[in-house]
DNA sequence: GCAAGATAGTTACAGTTGAAACTAATTGCA
DNA sequence: TGCAATTAGTTTCAACTGTAACTATCTTGC
């Protein structure tokens, strides 16, 4: 390729932007049309199902989202009996969040639907090749960051 | 990990989603502030870059845009006299996009910004990771589309 | 040669987004 | 104590997004 002309179609930016959103666009699907739910909504039900309790803070940490993105997801789901919100009595600035039973039972249904989704995205890689991805991934995120930071 | 639960920070949609996120943040933040481009401007501009004289829908093929966000991005180059439309005399409702001189000498500064980016990403990357990469994004991309076509 | 459908591109609209400003509560420190 | 700085979370606002509807032009089949 000539130095002064750049194929966008092997540009890795764009290409992991391509990837990303045909995922994201298929998932979001799902989500929406079976369970009602965002794709922030979904992220905040991961969070919690993984690790109740959590603020809204601490889940906009574990999930690299905008606090005001989880901070909307959450009343969505607040207004719907997903969540259950509890006033930190030692700071009431918190709110300790986990999954109301209605949310417990949608989690219970979407997990193994996005396990099937991730599942059959990646069948055709070899287990070295899951590996490799894996590893990848990880490396990638890290070095963005990095840049990102400075 | 337990069956009824999934780590999302595990999972392959949220790792690419974050993934991109960070990539297409740091790349926007560089294309507005040194060059006033928007994402979608940026791509309009590399897919002219490449391809001299494609029609707005051939951008938007050839970038994986919408038709709306490539008419966008246009309108708003050809307000900043970045491109130049000439109408199809065979076709009257096409109309052949080039860069205009604005619009090739910001090329010309951007696409050696983009490319550092792209290498600053991947340089700590061995030769055989960065073309195990390149495979598994293309058979990744390709897997993404089949399951959302059908 | 002309009505019915297809195609290029734009506009309107309703929903989503994040930055910045805000409220309320807590902490640090003089 | 008391006041400035910090932190949790919400609201506001302006920009951006895609779907659907629209205009204008072209193609097809009769």
């Amino acid at each position: 390729m000539n130095d002064d002309v750049l194929a966008l179609e092997r540009f890795l930016p764009y290409r992991l932007s391509v990837l990303t959103n045909t995922v994201s666009r298929a998932l979001a699907r799902v989500y929406q049309d079976r369970f009602g739910l965002s794709i922030p909504q979904w992220r905040v039900m991961a969070a919690l199902g993984r690790f109740p309790g959590l603020s809204a803070n601490e889940v906009a940490e574990k999930t690299a989202m905008d606090k005001v993105t989880v901070s909307r997801a959450v009343s969505g789901m607040l207004d719907r009996d997903l969540l259950a919100r509890v006033v930190d009595t030692n700071d009431r600035r918190r709110a300790s969040l986990t999954l109301a039973a209605a949310g417990a039972a949608i989690y219970a249904e979407i997990v193994p639907v996005a396990r099937d989704y991730e599942r059959r995205l990646a069948e055709m890689l070899s287990e070295e090749d899951q590996a490799a991805l894996d590893r990848l991934l990880d490396k990638l995120t890290e070095r963005a960051r990095e840049i990102s930071a400075g």
